[in-house]
DNA sequence: ATGAAAGCGCTAACAG
DNA sequence: CTGTTAGCGCTTTCAT
């Protein structure tokens, strides 16, 4: 492998103009620039970024911690991330924490070990301290979470407006006619799906839709107990005829229990789903569902970080809010 | 940030002593490693992995390159890779190509000067030339191929046995006493999907099926054509009453098509597709599938890296071949 | 515009 | 079992 000083010998310059060179330092000449790319090209010089990380105290990496890549959303942002870290010149490091505090620790400890400059985090759901985070902080190494957030005042944060986008979602099932509508919850203790219930609630009330406790259904995914439910819902005085389901999954398996006794979808009974879910177009009909711009989320929260990395004094911190897209598909259209 | 030297200095001993005490030497008296210990958990002491990656030449860092970690399938494996490196205290740089052989290369590149011990790697498909594949070897980086594999003689991979799973696939409609049996066939230049048809065939004319051209179906995905595709086989002489997909999406596409024309799966049809996506449990009826567990591909690719991280001298290349899983669900079920 | 020299934090002979 | 010392490959003053 060769080095710089294998340049520099090729070259008879010194250890000093070659390293600049590959930083773009404008106090090279142009002809010895040139002749330097030349012979790293003829001995196929590949700089090693760790020589330079401990000498410069800057690894351009940063690190992303996220529950589980193998979920679609969290992997679509982390294609964002990867997109404008690499844009910049950084390389990124995934770590999973698998929902577990433990593994999270360890993988933060990890990344504070690779020296990474500044870390990206969606915390895991069992997390309740925050002591890595202080020590971070009290580190140097910038943080900004995205999504799932802590607890927390004065930090960078990238989150998704649950509540808007249960809101635009409800209120589509409005203007498509829907003259009872229902929520098909997830669990309230979860931030997300307090705030999507929420949205929905208000959505009513804002659109002088009677609200009713009744309106928000906790499904077992016990197949045929849940068949009962509906169907019990359907025989009331007033049947409904709109679903907002808050996630894609919940929705997929709503339709199937519709299907199985018998409601069409769209004609019925109009479905509006949360996430935008690879599937969500593959089955038929096509689910409705309010996009997350998970894209866009990945970016946001590395430009952020990106600002933290370059600025040399303390920031003030900065809440970025992202506004939901309402996909309309067949499940919801006339 | 505390270093070994800080460590030093609080205990009195050498940095030798200090640096022996994490790296387990046995060299180490217990009480001095107690002490040492002791002292590094009161300085909040954390390695520098890349000093040590730089001075040892070992960085414990494997890179993984994928073509794109939004896919289930990759996920998956990553996380057999992960919980295999991390058991043997190596970390991974994730790596996506993106189907691009340019960002393929640029990837390998990135990696090469993070300095990681070997690669995991799945190529892409515009992959066509490897010379980047022999910079590495004679750079001294092992390298394990895993599911997409290079054609080239004398590498370490892992792949996944298609042919063995399509077999099974169809000889599990013959089973179930399908009496025509027609394949959605993928392009045939995917070596994959040559291999799953080729599986199809055999395992029709092993059983004594006749087997003709024109079950091998290719579907354009414009849904109007596609039903008169299917209509007009229904209504051959002999119509079809099983199918083989070669992949979960277009069985479920198919499944949507079918239901569209009132075909019920799986009384009149009986389908089974290929890959265990996660949807194939959440629709209706639940689909039969082929398993390819990645997650032991995972294992078993880095598994064979770490021998060759081990071993000193060249070890002979070793193709591994993971066989396939039926797994049995309602699509194709009496 | 270029060079000399120090050193980032750690490991690995070698010596004792 | 412990210490001394050199140096991994690069960046960065400071000098010229």
């Amino acid at each position: 492998m060769a080095g710089i000083k294998d340049i520099a010998k090729l070259t008879g310059l010194s250890l000093a103009t070659i390293s600049r060179v590959f930083n773009d330092s404008p106090l090279v000449s142009k002809k010895t620039k040139d002749k330097v790319l030349k012979a790293a090209k003829k001995l196929d010089y590949q700089p090693n970024l760790m020589a330079a990380a401990l000498r410069s105290g800057k690894s351009k990496i940063i690190g992303v911690v996220v529950p589980e890549i193998n979920n679609s959303f969290f992997s679509k942002i982390i294609n964002g991330i990867e997109q404008k870290a690499n844009a910049h010149k950084y390389t990124i490091i995934i770590a999973q924490s698998h929902e577990s505090k433990e593994r999270e620790t360890k993988a933060i400890q990890s990344l504070i070990q690779s020296k990474v400059d500044g870390i990206l985090i969606s915390i895991s759901k069992e997390t309740d301290d925050f002591d890595i985070i202080n020590r971070l902080d009290s580190n140097g190494t910038p943080i900004v979470f995205f999504d799932r957030i802590p607890p927390l005042e004065n930090v960078n944060q990238v989150v998704f407006d649950d509540y808007e986008g249960a809101y635009i979602a409800t209120k589509h099932l409005i203007e498509q006619r829907c003259n009872r509508i229902i929520h098909i919850a997830g669990n309230p203790k979860i931030s997300i799906h307090k705030k999507r219930q929420n949205g929905f609630i208000d959505a009513l009330k804002k659109n002088n839709y009677p609200f009713i406790e009744s309106d928000i259904i906790h499904l077992t995914m016990d197949e045929s107990e849940d068949i009962k439910t509906i169907q019990k819902l359907l025989k009331n005085k007033i049947s409904f005829d709109g679903v907002f389901a808050h996630g894609d999954e919940s929705c997929l398996y709503l339709l199937n229990v519709l299907k199985t006794i018998g409601v069409s979808v769209p004609k019925n009974v109009k479905l509006i789903g949360f996430g935008n879910n690879k599937f969500s177009e593959l089955i038929q009909p096509k689910l409705s569902t309010i996009d997350q711009r998970c894209l866009e989320m990945g970016e946001l929260a590395t430009s952020r970080l990106l600002e933290l990395l370059k600025s040399k004094n303390r920031m003030n911190p900065e809440t970025t809010i992202l506004s939901p897209k309402l996909i309309i598909r067949a499940s919801s259209s006339f």
